[in-house]
DNA sequence: CCTCTTGTTTCATTAAATGAAATGTGGTTC
DNA sequence: GAACCACATTTCATTTAATGAAACAAGAGG
């Protein structure tokens, strides 16, 4: 998940995968000219990828011409999901978390300058916070969650070691006025960083007393399955 | 969606994507070895592809040196699902066709030997017969599904003709011993194929009657999100 | 009918992928 | 603990496959 160079890449797989991942919830659907013009590769170089990939079924041509990811994608995240064995028990600690607090409560990873949720409670949905599985927010967008991603993942990050060393971050109105949220960083028993535990609700409603309170019951969760928010044991 | 090649594939792209194409929800983790032997390329050749793949977030390597899928499928997933406008469709009618008559439906698109299920009804969750969306299947296991998509895909399958002329496919205790499904193709408004609606129930409940009133009723509500069962229109 | 935009094919040039062999590493056996 | 084995990783001269500028095709719109 260590992101790529960030101006030309070379290598045949190495762009077909820079392709893929030109690819967002914001713009799903690409057309040949955007591609060339986002990656700045020659377009009989992107076609000759694009062929391949639809091939694969990584993508997929639609009627106008125009390309979108395809069902392949589909097969390799239910294979993830089976085989992460640390989602499933992040999963059991999030559904702990979020019943105890009644918060909306997600995981996050970094992958390629983006957060990626591997998880979300799905039992409180609120229509003003709603968070796919597998949904991709840029890191650039701020965000309590992106930030403590950054500290952890790039040395030279805004407030790299303030945050480091409180292990949280408090973010209000940062990406959504209303909302507020802590986010904590979640590593593997034997110290190595995973991702970000986020706690978020209505800013009105939780105060930093109440958002550090949760924080510390997300670590008694955590702990519970192996999970720890600090890199020392 | 088109099955690549069967056996050596030339290009750096194709065969990094001959890599993930080996990882299964039989076998989720495969070490260097195992790509090797499955795929017959040269161990050198393998591990820089897998380097590569690792770093965008596609494979990930494990602490034994394994590799398995990475998250960044998460991120992909999330984006087909949103854009594959037919699975919505799809979905919708699902839900329809489950309320109707009771049973498990799902619908499953050809996508490299396999079958992907790309949706299934979320109200009858049967433990005897329970897939989950991106779950594969090998086509060669066969079952009512399998056949169909073979008969429209491949053209020397068995029973080419007849399932064809016929535009379903009725199976009983074919891959489980209790269970009984029918299979019909689905075609997109401009007569494209697109994959096969499945309904499956125990077989002590569903003859062959019920199992063809079922195929019925699910071509109509099909044809309510402007999906057809047969190719002409 | 002409023109602009986007997609597709061609082909001589060049750079990048290849793989056999050598080396590294961890684990197992005696 | 030495010798062995299985597997992972690196190296480097050779060769193959990727490259991209340009030419060509296909629409869309005026």
């Amino acid at each position: 998940m260590t992101p790529p160079r960030d101006l030309p890449p070379t290598g045949v797989l190495e762009r077909g995968l820079l392709l893929l991942s030109l690819f967002t919830q914001q713009t799903p659907v690409l057309q040949l000219k955007d591609l060339s013009a986002a990656s700045g590769l020659d377009k009989a170089t992107i076609l000759r990828a694009l062929k391949t990939l639809v091939a694969w079924g990584y993508l997929e041509k639609r009627p106008d011409g125009s390309y979108s990811p395809g069902p392949a994608n589909l097969r390799m995240a239910a294979i993830y999901r089976q085989t992460s064995n640390f989602v499933r028990r992040i999963e059991g600690a999030i559904v702990s978390i979020s019943d105890a607090i009644g918060q909306t409560t997600s995981f996050f990873v970094r992958s390629n300058g983006e957060r990626v949720c591997l998880a979300r409670d799905n039992v409180h949905r609120d229509f003003r916070y709603f968070i796919e599985v597998g949904a991709t927010v840029p890191l650039a967008d701020g965000g309590a969650a992106a930030r403590l991603l950054l500290a952890y993942t790039d040395p030279d990050s805004p407030a790299h070691a303030k945050i480091r060393s409180e292990a949280r971050y408090i973010s209000r109105g940062e990406r959504n006025r209303h909302l507020a949220s802590v986010a904590v960083p979640v590593f593997e028993g034997d110290g190595t960083f995973l991702g970000t535990l986020t706690i978020t609700g209505m800013a009105a409603d939780l105060d930093d007393e109440t958002l550090l309170r949760f924080s510390r019951i997300a670590a008694d969760e955590l702990a519970r399955v192996g999970l720890s928010v600090a890199a020392s044991r």
